[in-house]
DNA sequence: TTCATGGTTCGATCGTAATCGAACCATCTC
DNA sequence: GAGATGGTTCGATTACGATCGAACCATGAA
């Protein structure tokens, strides 16, 4: 009974429809305001200004004082990763209400996801080097093929060192938006820093958006996405 | 507001402080029974029957009737997963209640953690790792020594294939039950696929329990613990 | 069959916490 | 200075849900 780091605190606090659409807004990257967030959830402002107060003193959120504006943002790494198990587990269950994607167009298009690539580009890039045997889908396992190995070193990807090591290269991971697969793992990482490395896209300062350009996002697709 | 997986309500079921013992119990490997849980969560049979029922009905947990007993479990690995990032927050935030070590003994003593090793077995061994040398923390980031390389190569660990990888080849993990640190990331996995390849432990079926043979443990020990 | 035990259902009670109106404070602009 | 906007504090209302007593159903044991 007494036991353990006090879940049920933080999980109340998550626990209100109000707090947890602050947390949500918050977590498609950018500092918001009190007011925008009481937009967002649907309060007046003493209402969110209650809410925020509790967020910021259970540390879930930072507070940053600009002028008379107050800006808010998730208060680090482990409360996005947190929400995203949360996401996890309420899609599985069903728990989900309509149109889940994030708002944000370039949020939505290609963001990262822990180290690597999540957003529609990653869906469809997955589902394309599925479709073309790169890798063998099994229940709860992935495996990178000699197809897709060789294919990732044609791309200039070490596989040898992704393959060899202990650790699954592979792995899919639910994307929250899409609420379909993307490729995670070593593999997953590869590919990012490949992306980045190429210069096809680079990530935007203080946020999870990976900002393409025209000409990278026309080779990402060729690569990945087309024949 | 109305946008994305439905937190707030999965997020409110683990809220109630009776649910989160109930789900921390759970947590403890073994599949238990109503009033066992009732005992646990310090509420009487029909409270926790309420409970249980949302949480089933929520697809958190999983029921197996036998006889005149009904065993509950958690419902996934995704559950567990959750729960455990909680910890990490509530940990992390201050939100602690005493004693967290998990009651089973076999349990604190060594489990799995995703795909590596946790447990006080790993906290030491990381500890002891950390003394020698084998890694370089530095805040944020742990890096790999050429120390440490050689000496996971001499026990047959292939470390070139774990460190040439874009993904960081080794992480620290919050152990919910010591409080301190263990290995995670690809070599975090590489030590525990280790484990189990000598034949120093084996898992326990249906359990995340890592049960150490004696002259596996004092191999452990010896070689990654001693000098 | 009778009894004990595991578990559920029903109804009533009771606390807690979310919410808002109204007033207030703080900062910036003009 | 006056006004406007962002944000907080206070108090009162209200609704939801956790809890338990009591009765009930189901299974297994004697």
């Amino acid at each position: 009974m007494k036991d353990g780091p006090n879940i049920a605190r933080i999980a109340a606090l998550i626990g209100d429809p109000a707090r947890a659409d602050i947390l949500t807004a918050l977590m498609a990257d950018r500092a918001l305001t009190a007011t925008e967030l009481a937009g967002i959830a649907g309060v007046t402002k003493q209402t969110v200004s209650a809410h925020l107060a509790k967020l910021v003193d259970a540390r879930l959120i930072a507070v940053e004082a600009q002028g008379r504006h107050r800006y808010f943002r998730l208060a680090g790494h482990d409360v996005a990763q947190l929400l995203e198990a949360l996401m996890g587990v309420a899609f599985r269950t069903g728990a989900v209400r309509l149109r889940s994607s994030p708002r944000e167009p370039a949020l939505r298009k290609a963001r990262v996801c822990y180290d690597h690539l999540a957003g529609e580009l990653a869906v469809a890039a997955f589902e394309a080097m599925l479709m073309r045997g790169w890798f063998l889908a099994r229940p709860g396992e992935l495996r990178l093929t000699d197809t897709g190995r060789a294919e990732l070193a044609r791309l200039g990807i070490d596989v040898l060192a992704l393959d060899a090591g202990r650790r699954p290269a592979c792995r899919m991971c639910l994307d929250w938006g899409e609420r379909r697969h993307h490729l995670a793992g070593a593999v997953g990482a590869a590919v990012l820093r490949h992306v980045l490395d190429t210069g096809w896209a680079r990530r935007l300062p203080d946020s999870r958006v990976v900002a393409f350009n025209p000409w990278g996002e026309r080779a990402f697709r060729e690569e990945f996405l087309l024949a």
